[in-house]
DNA sequence: AAAGAAGAAGTGGTCAGACCATTGACACCG
DNA sequence: CGGTGTCAATGGTCTGACCACTTCTTCTTT
């Protein structure tokens, strides 16, 4: 058994003693004698009872907390210990960056797949949208809108307004997976910011591009909104991977 | 700091031995020294390079395991060590199963996310698909065919339909996702097929459905593809969720 | 000189034990 | 009753020993 099967069936017994733990935790989730909020058993506690060494459960519980399963505390009392949590957009966050990161996802796929989920959230945002959650991707667009922001910081708040409106959509996965998409496009798209010539023509039309947007999920228009996001997030990357100044693409990863 | 700041910015240094480790392959991969195919430094050596103890360079890459980033084998020369690999489809889906069974997202939120999945992959997949993954997916429809098939038999060639048109969408990341999602409702999806009364009407409903997906593929008929797969997906579930002979909805995890 | 066997070296896997910092619970004192 | 100090329990970290596996090197035999 190799580190492909960290997750074993329990048709076959873990081969690993790291691999018992995760085994116990998720048949324990499994049968639902642990939910979120609840408490494993201590490091040592665990260790004697599956009968593997302390060493073996923390490597499990730093399994478990790469996956936002669970997190962890010293000291004594409820502050203290591995606690069964609810952090899963962290996780797919981390989980999908590392992979843009090593062109495990060609950048086109990725825009494809935004572009899905993206039209997916704002259609959801202009369905069901609060006026608090509309005041948070307003205050990105504000953000964006000073003249002399630095390109960094637009694209965090770029990445904001994006994340705003997939939080809006009171969808957790969709949620989710629109923002860990998007971040894990941040470090590439800056890189493009940083490159290209153009900046200013882009800068207009992505400020353009978002209020158009805003203003769609605000009155509610979930067709609209959704036509818009696809084009902005098309003609963006289109933008931002061609140069006329540089003569050629930028590309993306290619596989 | 604490567990939700694993991957934490260069801008903080970690605050635990095993997240300086992290750190250190996290900018190998951003700086594009270590690739898929590359080997990490040994744990020892690595203990070393970085001033952490052994036992810290094990939980950093059972974090790395975890998020399908690398892989580990005992033994001397290339067979040994710990490589840099690309498995984001196994995480994802353990991720999310985990995820799923902690009901942190509700079912409807994710029938919602694989609707806008499965439609941009079999859109794709009409304009992508190679006979021989059209081959795959039809041995899983087949397999569903058989009158005597068992509901876990079903269900398992079921989420191997789906699959298999994911991977035949040409787009990693959709493929990936798409699986993904499927797979972490295959427990829900069993729990409902073993519970529900109306078993034949509804298996001769998911057959039909998965011919006429099929063959919308297969003509290369992507907005049909997509409006069959959407239907397809809301009706089964839909069905599964009401049985009638049990007076109620089965239901889903609530938040 | 070439081939095969044995031993060495290096790898991750596992364990035990010691120690540290943090935190809450409990006991004691004013 | 409130405040302080101590103790126990928690995860965090390190060290060192040993294991099984795999390859490489050295030695022996043909």
């Amino acid at each position: 058994m190799d580190a492909d099967s960290l997750q074993p069936s329990f048709a076959e017994p873990p081969g690993r003693a790291f691999e018992v733990v995760l085994a116990w935790v998720d048949a324990q989730i499994l049968s639902g004698d642990l939910a979120v909020g609840d408490q494993l058993p201590a490091e040592r506690e665990l260790a004697r009872l599956l009968n593997v060494s302390r060493a073996a459960v923390r490597e499990a519980v730093r399994t478990l907390q790469a996956q936002g399963v669970v997190r962890s505390s010293v000291g004594a009392g409820a502050a203290g210990g591995t606690t069964i949590n609810a952090l899963p957009s962290d996780a797919l966050t981390r989980l999908l960056r590392l992979h843009v990161a090593l062109a495990n996802f060609p950048h086109e796929d990725v825009i494809e797949v935004r572009v899905a989920l993206e039209r997916l959230s704002v259609r959801l945002a202009a369905q069901n949208a609060t006026p608090e959650q509309l005041d948070v991707s307003q205050k990105a667009i504000d953000v964006m809108a000073d003249p002399d922001i630095e390109r960094e910081a637009f694209n965090d708040a770029d990445t904001a307004f994006h994340v705003a409106l997939a939080a809006a959509a009171g969808n957790r996965l969709a949620m989710d997976t629109t923002a860990a998409i998007r971040e894990s496009m941040r470090l590439p798209i800056l890189d493009r910011f940083r490159h290209v010539h153009a900046w200013d023509d882009i800068v207009e039309d992505l400020r353009r591009d978002h209020e158009a947007i805003q203003a769609a999920v605000t009155r509610g228009d979930a067709e609209e909104a959704e036509r818009l996001v696809e084009t902005h997030i098309r003609s963006a990357w289109h933008a931002l991977s061609y140069d006329v100044s540089a003569g050629g693409w930028l590309g993306g990863s290619e596989r």
